[in-house]
DNA sequence: TCCTTTTGCATAGCGTGCTATATAAATAGA
DNA sequence: TCTATTTATATAGCACGCTATGCAAAAGGA
């Protein structure tokens, strides 16, 4: 059978494709959406802040919130603090979508773990969270 | 905390990472290696078997094996039995990488799952096929 | 103060995934 | 046989992940 590996990527593909599908018609890509997501919890973050916080790296955030800005679903300020540092804000377009794709992430968590008792279900997400820890230590 | 989503996409990070730092001085990408381990059980297969057995989009891979033939991994040869399939053959350079990489891939798998009980290792397998599964059908 | 290092972001270049579309060969149906 | 459909592959165009690099601002040290 599969390895593990081969298994962590072929799900994050599902997982993908179905919230591609769930937030196509928001004109929202899965990683513009973590973005809103992230920032639903809090506004006016830099871009090293969402870095850290939905760790990856530096570049792929950059063009990812370039892509966003295009899309009207952020705008970014230059920090009064720091002048290098640039402030993400959620536009209203960009907050329009946000709710309702939030519960379509939501939906597509629930039916991905449909067939999984809620014990299995917390099991999943500690063992995903163990293999990720163990990953990152390595 | 994070959904089953966003962990989903972490850890085949992660893994893909990994992956990606053993077989690097073999000159292999990931999505490359993944071709050549298939076909070591199986030489000369179509484009299509191995869309079918890896599980990604024909155009997919129809762009690995374009840039794995532009490295000299693998070469492509008209069918005899249907002049539109190309049979796809691991050359020696090929084949030389792929046994190495097939070691540091179980390499991979294994530092992954090593803070994890036997029993854990083969409940998280369980789980992601089951995930799996349930995203296909909807 | 001046210089070095660090930090925040942008850009270039690439691999891998997707959808949509094109093309040619095989197959099926009339 | 001749046409219509299906099948195998290719290509265009995009999102998103990465590494490597460059640049400007901030911070630190002499």
């Amino acid at each position: 059978m599969h390895s593990a590996g081969f298994l962590a990527n072929l799900m994050a593909r599902k997982f993908a494709a179905r919230l591609q599908h769930e937030v196509r018609d928001l004109g929202l890509a899965p990683a513009q959406f973590m973005v809103l997501a992230e920032m639903a919890e809090r506004d006016g973050l830099t871009q090293r802040q969402l870095v850290e916080r939905l760790e990856v790296e530096q570049a792929t955030m950059a063009n990812t919130l370039a892509r966003m800005e295009r899309d009207g679903l952020i705008r970014r300020a230059i920090s009064d603090a720091d002048r290098r540092a640039k402030c993400i804000f959620v536009t209203d377009k960009g907050r329009s979508r946000l709710e309702i794709a939030f519960q379509r992430a939501q939906k597509v968590n629930a039916i991905a773990t449909s067939d999984l008792t809620s014990q299995e279900t917390e099991m999943f997400v500690n063992l995903m969270n163990k293999v990720i820890e163990t990953l990152k230590r390595h």
